[in-house]
DNA sequence: ATTGTAATCCAAAACGTTTTGGCTGTCAAG
DNA sequence: CTTGACAGCCAAAACGTTTTGGATTACAAT
């Protein structure tokens, strides 16, 4: 079918040696010979077979990257972003991007194996880890090359870039506090994810430190979607003595939330706050506009990438744990506690 | 490194060729020395090495899926679905999914041509399709397999699934004139891409059928994301004589264009209309929720990698060319013409 | 004793590449 | 005339798998 090494070299009377040490610039092959070989593999459109490349050298020169999908209609700006930080960062290091989508469980951990068992990868990108993750637990035991959006409380080093979500969420609540909100209700998710983790920690302590009881009903946990976020709220808004705030884990349960407290007839900004974190393109674009706090997912997600292929080369890492203090962007969504 | 077949062999003082007739079930294998193959495979973990493999029996198992992003904060909701789609389907199908990020022009062109000459997949799936697609006209002069979200204008056969992006809009359209709209603006995009140019058509059809002299000043291009809808409907809502409706190329646009006319003080829904398409998750959670055509992407991706995966195996299309009719969904965004 | 026939097993080739460790011939220096 | 150096080329091995086309043995049937 394609052009192969043996079919240049058997029409120049060379052999297939000769043919790859001439098309690599190797200095044992003379000149006139170089020419006659490109001229005749330009000629013929050949190009390389990658898989017997990667036979040969024992490397594939692909990342692999598992998307944690929840249910069928996914769909998140934050992983869009992310995954076009990853294609691009990947190509530019010569690096192929393997794409797995899966939801957490049974089958993540087995396409997690069939990935570096199968030798289909050089190494791996996790995002969304877990206080107790098997992934992480799992690839550190095989000693096989990965880093990951976010940490987690396992007690093995490995390289990461994460949020600082606590302090992000305690700067929030702070500044809720501070317009004179005491009832601030919190649309949490599932606390095994490590960020979920941290952002509370961060809640929790702002909260405390203005001697606010941390109220039980007014923690909440829900999927991290505008449906969760819009079922959740909706429950808060029922009860007799609804918050006046909601701290929302993310953009897209931020969304949700604010559909729902509009549903209500409550205007978001004066009635009632709203606040997310990702600040996703849609987050300025919602009506009103929403306060959030900003992570530079397309700069980790790049960053991310160029250490792996440093692990991989074997380079060391001189930055392997990196904690980025998110940014505080208020907009319309808050606003003073009602009288 | 890792576990091969010769350790195997050499381990039972056996041959290679018999260890993997054992393991892949021949009858030409004793039943006892099938036991201890597996057993020994079993506890030394073996798993065969995929590139090997690939090598061998010449085919990767890999499709292929290139991304045309649009700026560094590319985040689009259709694309993860989508995404979601192939990824999912492709597991179940066996096969991996490769997928590059890379804006339409000369690199995606080189994307595609890294993908196919050099053997990386066995088959592509192309999106976003333009009138005259090179990457179409590529993988026809280079017979390779794939399939495409969108048809084109070139005078070549290929296997595509299509929404009837034209019949919605002439749907979309006759609502929004039975709701008594005449001055009804169009924020398009540009019209090379093939879903573009089929829903002008609809829109214009539509206009026509009622006799409303379609007004140059109110088709508008712009980008296909929040800021493109914006911008662009801050500009025809600053007119002397703004429109009534704004029509949108997709979802994404029309939130966008729902935040310019809400930032000048007019209620979407009551003052202005607006649409969009795709029914994105987003859609729903707008504030009000958003008039839209839905097209069920994830099917579509779906059905799309499965068709893909027939022609790979040479297998007979019997639906190669698919049009599904869009499903106009009327929310709150649009109502009668303001008086 | 020969033939036939199952039941087991295996050597070698093949996929296409890269690398190792040469080999051959020419020419200048001794 | 020998030696050494150098330029230019290449055979073979290797990566790990699967498949082809036997080979060997045992045993029953002739």
């Amino acid at each position: 079918m394609a052009v192969t090494l043996k079919e240049i070299s058997r029409e120049l009377n060379l052999s297939v040696t000769t043919v790859t040490r001439a098309l690599y610039g190797y200095d044992d092959v003379a000149e006139g010979t170089r020419q006659r070989v490109w001229s005749l593999a330009e000629t013929l459109g050949y190009v390389p077979d990658t898989t017997a490349q990667r036979l040969r050298k024992g490397r594939t020169d692909t990342l692999g990257f598992v998307i944690p999908t929840f249910g069928p209609r996914f769909s998140d700006p934050f992983f869009s972003e992310f995954l076009a930080a990853l294609g691009n960062e990947a190509a530019r290091l010569g690096f192929d991007l393997l794409v797995s989508t899966r939801a957490p469980g049974a089958e993540e951990q087995a396409a997690y194996r069939r990935l570096v068992e199968g030798r289909r990868v050089d190494g791996l990108i996790l995002v969304r880890t877990r206080r107790h993750d098997e992934r992480v637990q799992y690839l550190i035991e095989r000693d096989f090359p990965f880093v990951a959006f976010g940490r987690t409380d396992l007690e093995v080093d490995y390289s990461y870039v994460d949020s600082d979500g606590e302090a992000g969420f305690r700067q929030l609540v702070e500044y809720l506090v501070g317009l004179g909100h005491q009832r601030i209700a919190c649309l949490s998710a599932d606390p095994e994810l490590t960020f979920v983790a941290h952002r509370l920690t961060g809640y929790r302590a702002a909260l405390a430190a203005h001697g606010i009881r941390p109220d039980p009903n007014l923690l909440i946990q829900a999927d991290l979607t505008q449906r969760g976020g819009y079922e959740a709220a909706g429950r808060l808004l029922d009860r007799a003595e609804p918050p006046t705030a909601l701290v929302c884990l993310n953009d897209l349960m931020a969304l949700g939330a604010m559909r729902a407290a509009q549903q209500r007839g409550l205007a978001v900004g004066h009635d009632i706050s709203v606040t997310g974190f990702d600040d996703i393109p849609l987050a300025e674009n919602a009506h009103p506009p929403l306060t959030t706090l900003e992570q530079p997912v397309y700069d980790i997600g790049k960053r991310l990438c160029a250490m792996l292929v440093r692990l991989i080369r074997g380079e060391s890492l001189d930055d392997a744990h990196v904690l980025l203090a998110p940014n505080l962007i208020i907009r319309e969504s808050t606003g003073p506690v009602p009288m």
